[in-house]
DNA sequence: CCATGTGAAAGCGTTCACAGCG
DNA sequence: CGCTGTGAACGCTTTCACATGG
């Protein structure tokens, strides 16, 4: 479940206010979703809400930790130390949740035996030594798109088991390793989309010269609802 | 449409391996998605394919930028000039596609007048101002959780109408402002939680001390598919 | 009386399968 | 004969609606 990580975050916020129940409702409100999928995401998880009052904060939070695996505690590698991986790097998000980055790997000697974060930096060459040293079982990869599926393939000889790529490719792998990806400009791809399609819906003209005679006779095409919603 | 930035990536590649046409087959391959997927996706943007053939690159490729209003250049805000920060302000994939960060934002006043990437730091005080000056209609939130709903409102009053939020919680928006969120360690959450999964398969029991009893009687909760399948 | 927990219904996205065309 | 384009089937996710219980 995508959502449980937000739910987490919103009952220690909610905590944190010296809550110390919440109702579905409430619950939906602070992440965005409405109170029927939340009383449905947290039904999976047993039965630990009151009738009449909401569930209770802090039992919550356990469950869903237990849920997530979240009591664990894993090694990162970071592939890359240039800007992104400087960033992932110090990132204070990753260990206040588990994700300790305990070593990093450049191709760029000036980089090796200074630090990113916690993180020494390793020469590349060390990956497999360093991973296996290191009893590390994850690995984010920020280098550039055209070394992603070279180092995808190290760290899988390596022996880790879960990769998160923000390299803008897409890496094929053992299909034991589990990948995920992060592209940062398609997020804002989507975002430049629907200003786009705000300003087709408000009457403009797309401005992109064409294909003259080439405009498809009816159905407008990808926006399904013609309705002046924006996202 | 998610995907379709991802196709152009891979039209790119195509194209620059001195490719002409493709195959719905192939361009599938390359995305990690399969042949019907890539035809119903491309069917949206009008008949571009040969039967017999496939797609002829360069003319998908203008088609699909025509749809995503790629033809545009956006002007970025960054707020936040910390590790985050100074990562997506020299990160090299944005101008590529369109997305100039002219301007940062930062509450520290030693960081004022210098610059990350291209962009000149400025202080909060500022945003309107240079927002409206600049012609700014999108924003990059990269600061703390505790401060992003004050810059999201900010960001509202001067009159951004996209934001991309990288802090870790939800910020409220007038709804003609479009927001995404990216959260980093979301994603890192969801790959330990199929690592989980993946050391529960295998048999082992949940290290997780907890609510002894309360064992739900049957059904295993949320894998839906008992299958050895990894994520 | 209020909020949970849950079947049943609706909505979306994906996959299948094949007709149709170059 | 190969590959596109598409209706129909399928499965998953979300929403609705209400019975149940503190």
């Amino acid at each position: 479940m995508r959502r449980l990580p937000v739910y987490l975050r919103a009952l220690l916020d909610a905590h944190n206010e010296g809550l110390v129940t919440i109702s579905s409702d409430e619950l939906g409100n602070r992440v965005g979703a409405n109170a029927a999928q939340v009383r449905k995401d947290l039904s999976y998880l047993g039965s630990y809400g009151t009738r009449g009052i909401g569930y209770d904060i802090e039992l919550l939070q356990q469950q869903i930790n237990r849920q997530l695996g979240l009591d664990k505690q894993f090694n990162v590698a970071l592939v890359g130390a240039g800007n992104l991986g400087q960033a992932l790097g110090n990132y204070g998000g990753f260990a206040e949740r588990g994700f300790h980055v305990v070593a990093a790997f450049d191709t760029d000697q000036r980089k090796v035996g200074h630090k990113v974060g916690a993180a020494e930096v390793f020469p590349l060459s060390e990956l497999g030594r360093v991973v296996r040293e290191k009893n590390i079982t994850m690995a984010l990869i920020a280098t550039p798109a055209s070394v992603a599926q070279d180092i995808a393939d190290r760290l899988v000889e390596a022996g880790v088991s879960s990769v998160l790529n923000f390299a803008p490719t897409i890496v094929n792998m053992s299909p034991e390793v589990c990948v995920r990806k992060v592209d940062l400009a398609v997020e804002l791809q989507i975002l430049g989309y629907y200003d786009h399609l705000r300003e087709v819906d408000r009457g403009g003209a797309v401005a992109a010269g064409g294909a003259g005679s080439a405009a498809p006779s009816e159905a407008p095409p990808m926006a399904p609802a013609p309705t002046p919603r924006s996202c």
